[in-house]
Parts: structure tokens; sequence; C-alpha cells
DNA sequence: CGCGATTTGTGCACGTCTTCACAAGCGCCT
DNA sequence: AGGCGCTTGTGAAGACGTGCACAAATCGCG
């Protein structure tokens, strides 16, 4: 351990580290452990438990090492993690060193408030251009950005180094704003329009639909109050609940 | 097949149909499912195979199947699926057959793009209170909704049947808020804020987090750009993927 | 009326994720 | 120096989710 090798060092010389290869489920919790080390961070802690860091980020103490190990992480026994070199290595893994251009495509009534969101900014990214589809709206200045034409992409793409997009269009024009993105070059977009999209290998798409999030709380509710209405299954509503849905998406317990 | 026993249809009489517990994951999917059944509608298609349904929805034939099979859905073996049957089918299990009241609190940059995102009403839910703890904005009107204080939350909620509330406050309001929530008898919520809400149990949570979204993307960038430059793995770009991550979370292949 | 084409529903095997439980390691105190 | 308490890292087991492949069921046609 004399070797603290910070793998996120401005001076990192040898071959790629080779990334390892985390599981999935890891990679989506690894921005939560990171918005948490921030937290600690400000608040003067310099090191962190498992047990801390876990219920900080709502999950449990034994994922988070297991997470943690996956990337080689350098924690001491009997004392728990070094926050800020924690950070480093989640950020680097993440590929958050760079800060991220990205471009939005559609600014109306959400892209608006993405294009406002000083989230973005502050966790890794910038927004590098605003775009449109509809000439009306072009020129708008919003947070200081222009709204441009959306067949203004290559040139942006030129600009810039472009390889993430957010599409924040109405669901009939979502399909060609991505076609037009992976033609610039891009091979990374988020879609919060509610419609599949098609994209070749190699492109990754996340989608984010607000209405299917409260069609599953709907769906809890529904269940919820299915269950109340019978009296057979003995105990209360707490203990009815058949196990299983605390640890998924729902989030209990939060220590400070 | 004789008995087609409606389970969404209003006059339902007896007992309630205790729900089928579904797995987690099929519940996540069903909403998807459900939009691309209305898409069929709309467009006048009245049967649909799984082969069909599972390609507009942008997952695996047979896991579409099985999901249905979940809910114990009547399909036809040589035929497919009624399409309308199976939209009632599903509305009902999600409990969309009542229009659900929710509560938007924080009406900053994101809450007013949700109290203006007409995807709420369209599917299933109604905004029926806009609230914010800042008094300066109270009174404003948006989308044809008063901004009320949060502070009038109890009034609220005697006024609708409240189960479902989103919270689209900063970070460091958005505890309160929850337990506000929690206190007026809202049993679900959706949480744009990026922090861990801590609730009783028996509350659902559901986060929702742009950064983190964005944060993922950037990990499978920084991958595809380490995989890139290590020219020794033979194969392209496109075989070099150790597979494991189309299925995930990214759509491929849409079919039409 | 029977047969073939088609499609659902599902048993099964496999991979991924989660959780427990504990050995190994580290620092501190005596 | 030695022991003790604390915390990490991980093996193993179980739960969960996925996808293949096929039997069962249905329709349409000759």
């Amino acid at each position: 351990m004399s070797q603290h090798r910070h793998p996120g060092a401005p001076g990192r010389a040898g071959a790629v580290p080779a990334l390892p290869d985390l599981p999935e489920a890891t990679v989506a919790r690894l921005p939560e452990y990171l918005r948490a080390l921030h937290n600690l961070a400000d608040t003067g802690h310099e090191t962190v438990s498992s047990e801390g860091l876990s219920a900080a980020a709502g999950v449990n103490s034994a994922k988070l090492r297991k997470d943690l190990s996956h990337l080689g992480s350098y924690g001491t026994r009997g004392v728990g993690y070094d926050v800020a070199l924690l950070i480093e290595q989640i950020e680097y893994v993440l590929g958050l060193t760079q800060r991220r251009a990205v471009a939005l495509v559609g600014v109306g009534n959400l892209g608006h408030a993405l294009a406002g969101y000083d989230g973005f900014a502050s966790r890794g990214f910038r927004i590098a251009a605003l775009l449109d589809a509809d000439r009306s709206r072009v020129g708008e200045e919003i947070n200081g950005l222009v709204v441009r034409h959306v067949d203004d992409l290559p040139a942006v793409a030129a600009e810039e180094s472009l390889a993430i997009g957010v599409i924040a269009t109405p669901a009939a024009a979502a399909q060609q704003v991505a076609d037009q993105l992976v033609a610039v070059g891009v091979t990374s977009i988020l879609n919060f329009a509610p419609c599949v999209l098609s994209v070749p290998e190699g492109v990754d798409v996340r989608k984010v639909d607000l209405a299917i999030e409260l069609q599953i709380l709907s769906f809890h509710e529904h269940r919820k109050a299915s269950l109340t209405a019978l009296p057979a299954t003995g105990g209360s509503a707490l203990t009815a609940l058949p196990g299983g849905f605390a640890a998924t998406d729902t989030q209990e317990a939060i220590g400070t």
C-alpha cells in the first residue's frame, strides 16, 4: 500500500488502466456513492466507513463494499475509506475527469428546464449546444446559450467533441433526432421522449420517462390498496407487505 | 375461454381479484407495453403478436410473453393478443382505471416544466396541486393551476384524495417536503431531488436523477474509448464489446 | 373434417445480483 | 510488543431475472 497509484491523477502515463468491467448494477450505483461522498467531503469528513457511506447512499453496506472492491478500491481495514481518494477513483472510472460536452435537442417545456438545470454543470457536464427543429425558437437565448437549428448539428459537432446527446423532443421527432445525433458521432443518448429508439450497435441509449415512473408508483398504490382491503392476511399493513420491495428502488433509513 | 372476465371492467363486483404479485422487473415494463399498445390501437391494429408488441416495446418476445403470463393474460394461440383487452388489463393492474391525483412540490426550473408536461395528463394522472415553499411564487398561475404554499398541504389533502407526491425541490428541502407529504397520507413519492429520502415503511419512493443518468452514460463513453485505444483484442469495436450491455437498458432494434 | 401454419404459455438452464457471515488486516492502547 | 476492537474484502448460497426451445392450443383452408 506504499504505492498509492491514483488512477485519476493527471500525470498518468502508462497504458490505459483497462477499466475493470464492472457489473451494470454497480455502475448505476457509483454516481450515488459519488454524490454522498461529495456531501461528506463538504462536511469535513476525511474518511468514512462502508456503514456510514452506505447509509448516506441508501444501500446495503455489503453491497457497497462489493461495489467498491470491483473497482479495486483501496480502503483501510479498521479505518474505512479515504473520502478524497474514493471521489477521485470513482470520478475516474465514470470518466468524469474531463468535463463532457452534451448537446440538448428540443427546447420545449422539458428541454427548457433541462437547459437551466445546474445539476448538469455541477456534476461533470457542460451543455455545449441547444438545438431545436422549430425555426421560430432558433435564436432564443436560454441560460447564456443561443438556440440553434437542429440541422446545425454537424457544425456543432465540428466545434465541440460531442459524445453525448439529450433528446427532449416530442416522441414523433425523437427517432429522427437520434439518427442525426448518431450521424455526427454521438455514441450515448439520454432519451426523454416516450418512445423506443432504434440505434446502431455501439450506441448506448438510456431512457427516462416521467409518466412511466408515476405508473409504477400507481401500481404499488393499487397493490397497497388491495392489500388493506383484505383483512384475511394477519398482521398490519406493515408486515403484510410481501418482502422484496424495499430493496429494489425504495430507499428507507438514512443515517447522518 | 368462453368466460372473458375483464378484470378492469367497470361493473366488477366480487372481491378484489387479489393482484397477482408481479416481479418488479415486470411491473417496470408494463407501462412500456401499455404505451406501445396505445400506439397500435391508434393505428388501427386489433390484435398483435408477442413478436410485434415486443419489437414495439424494445424487449425480447419471450420476456414479453412471460410478463403477460404473470398477470394471467389472455392471448390466443395462433393469433396473438387483443389490443383493446390487453390495454384494459394492464391499465387495471397498474391502477390506472382511476385518474390519480398528484401533488407537485417545488415550482422551480424543473417543477415548472413538470407542471406543463402533458404526458402526465395523457397517461392517467392529474396534477391536483402545485406547491412551493417560496411565498413569492405563491399565487403564480401555471398551466391553469395556482401555486399554493407548501404549508397548505393538509388543506389540499383534505380536498383531494392524494396518494402520490412529486418532489422537485432543491436537495436541501426534499427531506422536509417528504415528511410533510407522508404526514398528509401520501404513500408514493417520485423524487427528482438528488438526495436519499428517509420514509417510513409502506411508503414507496422512486428516484429520478438526471445527472446520474448522464454519469452512467459517461462511464460507457469512457469504457468505449478505452476499448478502442486497445488494438490488442481482435475484432472491430462492434464485436469487442463484452456482452451483457445490450439487454440492460439499451434498446436496439425496433420493428414497425 | 383433418391438417398445417402460427403463436402462446412455460419448463429449464444459465447468468446476474444480493446478502450473509467471516477471515484477514489495520490501528490503537496498554 | 502484544492484544483487542474495528473494518474491509470476499466466498458461498440463495433470490431473481433472462432467454431458449418446445409442447399445447387455435385458426384457416382445402
